[in-house]
DNA sequence: GTCTATATAAAGATAGAC
DNA sequence: GTCTATCTTTATATAGAC
């Protein structure tokens, strides 16, 4: 067995990721294919070889980028998940009256997604964040980091709405609960329906909490 | 490779088991291991001899009880936790003044099991639904039947709340999806805290929608 | 950085004896 | 119903040439 601390050699001279870039390396688009393939599939549903094809890689430079091998491929492609989700929740989250509005149509949108995409994608960490949580700590610490660059994006948007700290925080995580479940329920029907039942709850929920809002006592 | 379809040879004479009893045939112990796995590793995280050590079955006669392999227990199992989840909320979900204050308890309750448990338990259909979702039929099919037999006993119990159909049918999808992501993150931070705070935002929410409850308009 | 070839282990599955 | 032995495939990982 291998050392599994190693950080791969570029390491201490990482570049932040250009989305825009037409030419990825391949040690970023091994990631890119590797975190789809983690949301499918999960970590042991997910061989190295699918990561290598999908990504187009070659196949002799894997352990030259990634000395950590499978288990240092995922962690890094989990960090990467969870990065993009907060970015993308933090774009998608504006531009509405009110954060129940908000809430109710990002969700809608995941839900329209993952239907146009077959019902393939779903949250990007469930099933490995579920495997690994208590079998193998590098990457249980991976997907804790993950989730709280989400969690963090859903409070700093519920307090930009005007929730106070602590009920922006555990919104945030009730939020993600739910729509990680109705992601789950979703793919499982492979029906819009159960998500968009969560969008509307959730709506709800947030309604009923929002010091803004004028509906409630 | 082997036919699918074989439903294996005492389909035909089922009966229905009894947890009391203290004698459990090697059949019966291949599929509560394989539930209890599934639940902590998924589908492709569990091999057939962890399956058949842990149910301290001989490893002789497991092509004999399932002809179809590890995608029949799999399929059994599947449907067993679906059945004894069912079984348990049927059991758990009373004895409350309302309905908000229903959920909120059984949702600790989880909470506090899934701790003393070393955070090893989670939904029991999270992984494997998640990971066969859109590449097992079968086990999709499984995994769909499964938990309609739990969203049926949310829903009837919601029912006797007092709930509209309509509303007890949302509320069941809305309550079993925001548990399995609260598990989840339980089971990824080590904590009670975030399932805790899941089971009190269910309560509020199930409160601010009880037709029973005079709090709101 | 990338290649091929190979080591090694584990998985699911099958055959045939008892 | 259960046993052992074995087949086949696939997986991760390594070595060393280019």
């Amino acid at each position: 067995m291998r050392s599994k601390a190693s950080s791969g050699p570029r390491a201490s001279s990482r570049k932040v990721a250009r989305e825009s870039s037409k030419t990825l390396s391949s040690r970023e688009r091994i990631i890119r294919a590797a975190r789809d393939l983690l949301e499918k599939n999960g970590y042991h549903g997910t061989g190295l070889n699918e990561i290598i094809r999908k990504g187009k890689a070659p196949k002799g430079s894997i352990y030259y980028h990634f000395p950590g091998g499978k288990e240092q491929i995922a962690a890094e492609a989990v960090l990467f998940a969870g990065r993009t989700l907060a970015e993308m929740i933090r774009v998608n989250l504006v531009k509405k009256r009110n954060a129940a509005e908000a809430i109710h149509t990002y969700v809608n949108g995941l839900s329209l997604f993952i239907a146009a995409s077959g019902f393939r994608p779903g949250g990007p960490l469930t099933i490995i964040s579920s495997e690994t949580a208590t079998t193998n700590k590098l990457l249980n610490r991976s997907c804790r980091e993950a989730y709280s660059f989400i969690h963090e994006a859903f409070k700093e948007k519920l307090r930009d709405y005007g929730f106070p700290d602590a009920e922006a925080s555990a919104l945030s995580i009730g939020i993600s609960a739910a729509i990680d479940g109705g992601i789950m329920l979703s793919r499982a029907y492979h029906s819009q329906k159960p998500l968009r039942t969560v969008a509307r709850l959730l709506g709800k929920m947030v309604q009923a909490m929002d010091p803004a809002d004028n509906r409630h006592p």
